[in-house]
DNA sequence: GTGAAAGCGCTAACAA
DNA sequence: TTGTTAGCGCTTTCAC
């Protein structure tokens, strides 16, 4: 409905009309050509200057806003690029989401967003749906679901979206396969997580608890991984009770801990599998009267302002999460702008390094733990 | 460049075709026509099941995705709306951001997103942005700017997008006129202040100090107006000491209370304008080896989740963000879905509550507070 | 219930 | 430097 009648108008002057202003009515009032007021408006053309006044002018009289899906329709692109996290508020998924943003406006693109809620299937459908919009690049952020018909679904999708001249990106996530055209950003997680247990060693500790993170996702369970090799290097056996894992919530943190607590645990330090079940472990232990670092060390993982706020503020393992939705963009678009169909998948790993705040110290001597009185 | 070539082709075969398939392949291949498909994907329309399995075949086996763009050429609708931020990191944002978010993915629309950092350019032109993707509805989250040359120009926006059938939503943020055609989302701002103010005195206290905050801005200085006329109401002299205005984050309330401890101050409670600036007074206080609320009681305002994190647990005051978010989709798809251009302009005040935690008790005996040792 | 045809608003050859 | 002319891929009358 609404639409406009056809040319065929008995009249010679400029038919009435009520809808939108569009690059015609702009034409007619420069008197131009509606190329020539494309090629004002893209400045990717020479234009005279006194055309392009008067251009510029009948622009602005009329507030002409030129019609993005039209551009996009004609001119096969879109400048827009697509990101799908789990949850907009975890700062995790938040702080790549700044640097997919930031990136993303800094070349001229707007940014889609999408939320998953954690639903696997809410994702693909997500992933279609930016397809739809012909994103240049989707983004898919951390939290991987671990599943082959999952996965073999997300690689039918990154083929077409592929086949379709754009890229899915798996930022923080795992590969879906060596053959999969994607391009990946992620961090060293394991070597994150030797490098805070060593440090643990560094400082005295022998007896450490891993506190949390899912046992199955391969990501995370990098973290674990680390934390053993890292033991293993200090030639120090890993005792399987103090292996706790669980989620990755502060709920987690708080409450694992407690039970712990309660039973008496014979460990010197916590190493949160990241910086939220850090936070719970630490009011678990304030709550049962132990005082960090003085009774019990502790780090986390992640240098989210979590870390920082929380008192004492949280050893922690800095990963740089904003850079690396950056980096996913810079190299979305790289594939893309350099129209090489080349490059079958790059892909980046960004380092991690340990930020010392004042959750650790020496071990303590008295053992084992427990809540105070 | 790799358009297709025109349907003058010498042979009755489909043509080879190596570019993007689209619903005229689907067509041929179902043996039906375009408009055959539009109407089975769209489901909008009568179609025999044979036929409209047919199609769906087609589709699966191709994997055809459709064209957002053509789609929103042709129909006149885009399904997505937009939405204006500061920084997505930002908690007070980012709870809108995900109501906006999830109102409008449960409506069937997808959310682009982006941010000003702080910038009003950058704000102008991300409307016009969002304008040009013809998003149904472009909603204008808090930290509004307090120009009248910068309202001038958002006015005329908001003009623009009304007259192309969208409309500028105002969420947490001042109006920009009584004919401006916006829709408002807003929350009792002054009515929290008083509030808790009035709970603070229901707990003793006379002497509060009110903490951070711009001066300016309309829609925070109602926090500090709330303040004074909680005070008034109970016939309690505001003294101009105890209000220290500034910014809105945690530094500021570490740095300002830590130099106001640093001098003494006569106050048994301290009004944090937000939780960020409560986080750093919080901080300031535990540094000076005060306790909270023994010997000095705290609120603060917003209930981030930063007031659960510290302890004491902060008691504040809770703004439903994640539903002003929602009920800013709720209202501008509602004026937009329903034809009718005649809500002026809708708007929308929520009501907020106190959230009690721990970090309020009775007023301390001993004054000026001054840091300990 | 289905097809043919017109056009949404723009860009990109191709001429001039 | 500018205008003319085809479409981009879809939806939607209007017929049948």
């Amino acid at each position: 409905m609404n639409r406009r009648g056809s040319t065929g108008n008995g009249t010679t002057r400029r038919r009435a009309r009520s809808g939108p202003i569009t690059i015609e009515d702009v034409a007619a009032k420069a008197g131009v050509s509606a190329a020539t007021v494309s090629r004002t408006l893209n400045g990717n053309y020479p234009v005279a200057t006194a055309t392009r006044s008067k251009v510029e002018r009948a622009v602005r009289e009329l507030g002409y806003v030129v019609n993005a899906h039209a551009r996009a329709l004609a001119g096969n692109t879109t400048r827009t690029v697509g990101i799908v996290v789990n949850d907009v508020i975890d700062p995790f998924f938040a702080y790549i989401a700044r640097g997919v943003e930031r990136e993303a406006t800094g070349r001229g693109r707007l940014c889609l967003i999408a939320a998953t809620q954690g639903d696997s299937r809410r994702e693909l459908a997500l992933v279609d749906l930016l397809h739809e919009q012909r994103a240049d690049a989707v983004v898919l952020v951390g939290g991987a679901y671990d599943d082959p018909t999952f996965t073999k679904q997300m690689t039918k999708r990154a083929e077409a979206l592929a086949a379709a001249g754009s890229v899915l990106v798996l930022c923080g996530r795992p590969s879906l396969g060596p053959d999969v055209p994607t391009v990946q950003v992620s961090y060293d997680n394991e070597g994150g997580a030797a490098a805070i247990t060593d440090y643990l060693i560094g400082a005295g500790h022998r007896r450490i608890l891993y506190l949390g993170g899912p046992t199955a996702l391969s990501t995370t369970a990098a973290r674990l991984a680390g934390h053993r090799r890292a033991l293993a290097a200090r030639g120090i056996p890993v005792e399987e009770d103090l292996i706790q894992t669980g989620e990755f919530g502060r709920r987690f943190g708080y409450h694992r801990l407690r039970e712990l607590l309660a039973a008496g645990i014979d460990a010197t330090a916590v190493f949160a599998a990241n910086d939220m079940v850090a936070a719970g472990a630490l009011e678990a232990l304030t709550e049962a009267g132990l005082r960090v670092p003085a009774d019990l060390s502790l780090v986390g993982y992640d240098d989210l302002p979590v870390a920082a706020e929380v008192a004492p503020g949280l050893t922690t393992v800095h990963v740089p999460l904003e850079e690396m939705g950056r980096e996913a963009i810079r190299l979305a678009l790289a594939e893309e702008d350099s129209d090489t169909n080349a490059a079958p998948g790059s892909s980046i790993m960004v380092g991690t390094h340990i930020v010392t705040r004042a959750s650790v110290g020496p071990p303590a001597a008295g053992r084992p733990l427990r809540r105070q009185s």
